[in-house]
DNA sequence: TATTGTTATACTCTATAACTATA
DNA sequence: TATAGTTATAGAGTATAACAATA
């Protein structure tokens, strides 16, 4: 059952999410992705080898056919490859190439910028207490 | 400039629109909404006696014509209607049918009973510790 | 002149269902 | 049988630019 005090800590968290996504829009828009695209090359930068399209869903919430597009769109801008799984010939690792890296990077260095100036009046005690939250939350990721 | 402790934060933010995100395609699609129209909605539900269409664009992160495009869709499902605003010819409020009340309001509880539990391990202080986070970086909404 | 909203256009994004290939 | 990924299809979502009407 929820509670009044639930309503706040709820529709904090959709406030939060909303500053994300305008953080995501303004950035891609700033290097020419879509908002998209450019959460797409964040998940990319942070993944070592690649990272598997069934992955790439689940990390996006994206149904796989959605994902085989979105990577299509971005691989004919030539940001990522498409690599054979060494370990399963059935799947593909996607990696980023040379520009594709340069331009994760700053998309991902953008968005951190720019959340950290939103948040550059919070205080450090509540700034971990959201990091915390995160964590408990979403403990996978 | 950043820490290796804002990537943390920054990380963090992400992590939890995700959730929220998730949320918004979950309780939509358990109503036939898309989570695009869940979020419209629940923004109406939240406006008292209409919203107008710049105000919507500005609380969803879209220009004016995805805004047309979005409204048009919900109400020839009669969900909204456009009704003339009383104080300014150019300007409508877009307000909720009966049905569209109905629908929002399941929408809007979905969304805080799915946060509410997503969010059931966490201790007091931390979900005080995001709400406080959320009003600071975004005061206005 | 500025603002509110729409239209026209061209993409991108997305899900569903059916498919192929490999495990 | 189950999983990884693609294709085909259809519709939703979105931005840009140009427009009309009102402020």
């Amino acid at each position: 059952m929820s509670t009044a005090e639930d309503l706040g800590f709820a529709t904090a968290l959709v406030r939060l999410s909303h500053l994300v996504q305008r953080a995501f829009i303004d950035v891609g828009r700033s290097h020419d992705l879509t908002p998209q695209q450019a959460q797409l090359l964040c998940v990319l930068a942070q993944g070592e080898k690649g990272v598997g399209m069934t992955e790439l869903g689940r990390m996006l919430n994206l149904e796989k056919s959605s994902v085989t597009g979105l990577v299509d769109r971005v691989q004919r801008r030539a940001l990522v490859e498409r690599v054979a799984d060494a370990g399963d010939r059935r799947a593909l690792k996607i990696t980023l190439t040379e520009e594709g890296l340069r331009l994760a990077n700053a998309a991902h260095e953008g968005v951190v910028e720019k959340l950290e100036e939103m948040a550059s009046e919070l205080p450090v005690d509540q700034r971990e207490a959201v990091a915390a939250a995160a964590w408990r939350m979403a403990p996978e990721g």
